[in-house]
DNA sequence: TAGAGCCTGGACAACGTTGTCATATGCGAG
DNA sequence: CTCGCATATGACAACGTTGTCCAGGCTCTA
């Protein structure tokens, strides 16, 4: 390689810093820094030269530099299990607002529900000074965390409660909402109702499930093994499942699906049935109520769950918060006609 | 407040450094860095004590200084209209990937269709110095982002092309997608076809009328104005829209739908309407075999946009990539009944 | 046994910014 | 006219890390 064509490209690709800024203006590296941060104590001259400088060059302040310097970085995480499903969206753009109007960025990852995989974000997010962190846990043993938390990170657990350290949480009533749905279930004169729920490790599942049983058993009803079924909620197992107990020796009359994915496989299978089987899910989603029959859920409020555990994040930093707490925010039964179909037998 | 109480909280809270970790190791403060990274020339022995002291201290390295020294964030910005769309979720999720096999982190936002939010968005992102940006525009000026690009932020623009700059783009095919799906509406012997659309200035809403426009021209047919409807996507002025088309003098017998947040609204039109009415929607939707009659749609893959736009991000910034490009995904016709009606006037 | 060469470890500067402190300048009061 | 004060400005260190370079100790060979 030639000598001449050297170019002098630093490593952000030659960008200019305050230093070049001060120079071209003729004032000083901390004048400059006065005028970028609208300090004051700056003559309205030297403001005009300064800022002529700045647009001239395009100079930009290096961030990276002033969290080195003064500690605070801005910006909060967010450790979901995946952004591309429906319940997140909305989940995580009430945090991303709730981060605005404190000023902060949103630096968001995807555990894909691998206790590792969060944790590997999780720490690179402490690596980066998050202020702090929004997780919705995928493992069940977060002592990892407590050295980050010691240290100062704002840390608020979301739709799970976080394993083996005492931390700020925020959940769905989840065994409250399942058993209201259920016991409506009954209610319309099921006594055989079959429960699809999500990996018994999930806590929201297993509370689901909680949710279910505590609800036969207040009727007086005894369930049978076979009406249940917990694992991945992966379309091909949730359709064996559901087809299994429409099936069985005692075959149910009406399904309690444990979250939105399992719901719409349920709804998948019953539309090829000939009985007509009732069914109630957890959680919303879009056009529930435009199916045929519309479909009855135990809704939970995405948005609400991440505005008050972002809230909470920043009550945190603020020092305005103290004592971990665990809230959970109620549920609501809708209903459009699958749960208050009668039993056919 | 007492003097004595005055705790000798640093600005992370007390967080140990590599200075911390040597002290306690007895070793050099460049010894502790070459454990942290894995670089060679340190005894086991030597490792062994260091790592000891990392463990026992709970240190992390901070990478905001490693930042400053090495000059890449390994983060890349995305900023897209929101969140909660259940069509970035995919797309999100897809250029998180992209990222992650990069050992890069993802930063996002939402500019909320607005071009301020979207460019303070950017701004504040290059203030981090993200390696690179992944931009849904709500804009159509761009020509902020020259200095920025030239300093070397990698920049791609996703969905919608980036305005009054020559910058990478990967679109769907919007046109011939739009073509595509009039016709077919066409073909089954509709002659009144309506447009419900996005607002004109985002650049998909302007290329499916475009596309309508010219797939009603193809087959002969003059379009009335009053079958065309383009702005907000807000279910009220939907619903309105598509009212007035249905009921006006000349009514329609068919709708072709803009947008899926569009689509879904005119489903729940023409559910309440007596005749039936043809539609079909651009993007597909969960749910949507699932409708009676279930919806035909111009389907078009938003992990693959995301993917490749991520793919050609990176590829920027190994270098391998040099002339901007526009690549224009194709759409796919999934026919499910909507838009297999015949008309009825 | 002495010299060459290798391996381990540490001192030091630099990254771009901000906080602290000192200096220069101008102005009004005595 | 001089002193004192307020205000504008800049020099310098520090934030925590990594790259460069040098020193010291070891092994190996002649």
């Amino acid at each position: 390689m030639p000598e001449t064509a050297r170019r002098p490209e630093n490593r952000y690709g030659n960008r200019p810093t305050m230093k070049d800024v001060a120079a071209r203006a003729g004032v000083g590296l901390k004048t400059v820094s006065r005028v970028v941060n609208g300090e004051p104590g700056v003559t309205p001259d030297t403001e005009r030269r300064v800022q002529e400088a700045i647009d001239a060059l395009g100079f930009r302040r290096n961030d990276s530099a002033r969290v080195l310097r003064k500690g605070r970085t801005a910006s909060i995480g967010l450790v979901l299990e995946d952004l591309a499903d429906p319940f997140y969206g909305p989940l995580s753009r009430a945090v991303e607002e709730v981060a605005r109007a404190h000023g902060a960025l949103l630096i968001n990852g995807s555990s894909a529900e691998d206790p590792d995989r969060e944790q590997e974000l999780v720490l690179a997010l402490c690596a980066r000074r998050v202020d702090g962190l929004v997780v919705i846990p995928a493992g069940d043993d977060h002592r990892y965390l407590e050295p980050e938390i010691k240290a100062g990170v704002a840390t608020v657990f979301v739709d799970r409660p976080a394993g083996q350290i005492d931390a700020d949480v925020v959940l769905s009533d989840s065994y409250g909402g399942a058993h209201e749905g259920v016991t409506h279930l009954i209610s319309h004169g099921h006594r055989r109702i079959g429960f699809i729920g999500d990996m018994p490790r999930i806590h929201t599942a297993a509370e689901r499930l909680r949710g279910y049983r505590a609800a036969m058993e207040d009727a007086g009803i005894a369930v049978e093994d076979s009406w249940m079924s917990l694992g991945v909620t992966d379309p091909v197992r949730v359709r064996r499942a559901a087809e299994e107990m429409l099936s069985g020796p005692s075959p149910v009359t009406a399904i309690f699906a444990g979250n939105n994915r399992v719901t719409v496989t349920v709804v998948r299978v019953l539309a090829e049935q000939s009985r007509r089987i009732a069914l109630v899910g957890f959680d919303d989603f879009e056009l529930a109520d435009l199916l045929q029959p519309g479909v009855t859920v135990v809704a939970q409020d995405a948005a609400a769950l991440g505005r008050t555990a972002a809230d909470r994040l920043f009550r945190q930093l603020d020092g305005t918060l103290i004592a971990p707490e665990r809230i959970e925010l109620p549920t609501r039964l809708i209903t459009r006609g699958s749960g208050e179909l009668p039993p056919s037998d």
